[in-house]
DNA sequence: GGGGCGATGTGCT
DNA sequence: GCACATCGCCCCA
């Protein structure tokens, strides 16, 4: 069938070679597959955010290259995957092209393939291994930890890879602030389809001011 | 060299 | 709704 032609194919580099803002859009739909000796699992995802380099405060890539952020600096279709909180991995697919830093933030998805495997390592979290609610559940039910930052999403022998999915039309993508995000809280860089029992609940980001706050 | 805090999830109140 | 677990990264001294 045509749509399962599309399911299976391995999005290529030009395709995610563009402003973040807009591969997020794109990415809606996709699906993320991962292939360990445990087994294989894919996840369509629903909810993404852009982060878009250097005029945005929010973005790893604001304060210049590092070490833990090389990858944002491209070439595009690669993942970036970093700890965070000290507990938890999140994944990114790398946006725009060499010398331009960008990537959009996986947040969920719901499961499509090896929920059994997903709920082996997520046991605790909530959807019975068939959502992925949040960015962090996102990475351990894929397996996704450091070892996988710098993967090309692109190449088709790759153990992750990125596949084009279904399209989602535009009525179904709504769109608002990113979570756990203080700086540029006004600009709605949060992607997801409407109505999708994966989309995370929103929650603002930034510890609040003792009382420095109004 | 030290300290603050983060693109979070979970369980308990 | 809130506290807390837990540690690497980055800024500043």
């Amino acid at each position: 069938m045509e749509r399962d032609a599309q399911d299976e194919r391995v999005m290529a580099r030009e395709e995610l070679a563009i402003d973040p803002v807009d591969l997020a859009r794109k990415l809606l739909g996709g699906v993320l597959e991962s292939r360990t000796p445990e087994g294989i699992v894919r996840l369509r995802l629903a909810e993404v955010e852009a982060y878009r380099g250097l005029d945005d405060p929010a973005s790893h890539c604001y304060r210049g290259r590092t070490p833990r952020n090389d990858v944002m600096w491209g070439p595009a279709g690669h993942l970036y995957v970093y700890f965070v909180y000290g507990m938890h991995f999140c994944a990114n697919v790398v946006g725009l092209s060499d010398g331009q830093p960008g990537a959009v933030l996986l947040r969920a998805g719901e499961v499509v393939e090896g929920a059994d495997l997903a709920r082996k390592r997520r046991p605790t979290a909530r959807g019975n291994g068939h959502v992925a609610k949040g960015p962090a559940v996102l990475t351990s039910v894929l397996g996704l930890d450091r070892a996988h930052n710098g993967i090309d999403l692109t190449d088709s022998s790759a153990s992750v890879r990125l596949l084009a999915g279904e399209s989602v039309a535009d009525e179904r993508i709504r769109s608002g602030p990113r979570v756990g995000v203080a700086a540029a809280i006004d600009i709605p860089w949060r992607f997801w389809i409407d109505g999708s029992p994966a989309v995370s609940t929103y929650r603002r980001g930034g510890r609040v001011r003792p009382r420095a706050e109004r």
